[in-house]
DNA sequence: GTGCAATACTTCGTGATATGATGTATCGTG
DNA sequence: CACGATACATCATATCACGAAGTATTGCAC
């Protein structure tokens, strides 16, 4: 797909992954793989962007050795999703426009 | 609407202003106001990507005293169209992904 | 006839961002 | 022990949207 495509859906993408409970890093990858292919070096970026504007808040927690930073949406996380509902209307409308086939006005 | 939404349309926006016939970058501007906003600097920046691409062909000639350049869809032009087409599709996929709402009200 | 908005295109600098490469460390399996 | 899977982190790079600033002409209001 292509790159600047996928941009404007990566972080509500990685946001929904995290609204059904406290998920974390390798998990979100794998769950969202057959829809968004993402490496990660772009996860962990996003993640960390995220957390930083106040979408996401984590907690480090072992487990079975390995850490493992849990991550958790929030109030602002799920008003990020919310725009985005918002946002697509638009994007549908410009959608529209370009898949008009030439029906000839003006 | 968010700026990282918006990437992935600006290139097939501007060439489907170019589909219904030769134009030229003010003008595509106007065209586009109503559904997608966009700077000078934005627009001439694309228009040169595009052009580069292979996308586009232009030819400049004087209009009224001011250098217009005007701008034609290419045959890539129309294909790259075409593959929005299909990677609307799986974008279609991710939005359905996003906006589900949580299949259990936990 | 001067000022100002609209038309029309160009270039530069900056900030945001996706991604490959690379590194660290543990666990399970053969 | 070797190796793949799990798990997270950082850096360098390339792409790109956009504001700012510049150049130049037309046309209109005053």
């Amino acid at each position: 797909m292509d790159v600047q495509l996928k941009r404007g859906l990566l972080d509500v993408a990685v946001l929904s992954a995290a609204r059904r409970g406290e998920t974390y890093g390798y998990k979100i990858i794998k769950d969202l793989a057959p829809d968004l292919v993402l490496t990660e070096s772009t996860l962990y970026t996003i993640l960390k962007r995220l957390e930083e504007g106040g979408l996401l808040t984590s907690r480090s927690a072992e487990y079975n050795g390995r850490i493992r930073k849990y991550y958790r949406i929030t109030a602002k996380g799920l008003a990020r999703i919310e725009e985005f509902k918002t946002d697509w209307q638009e994007m549908l409308a410009i959608y529209r426009l370009v898949t008009s086939e030439g029906d000839s006005h003006d």
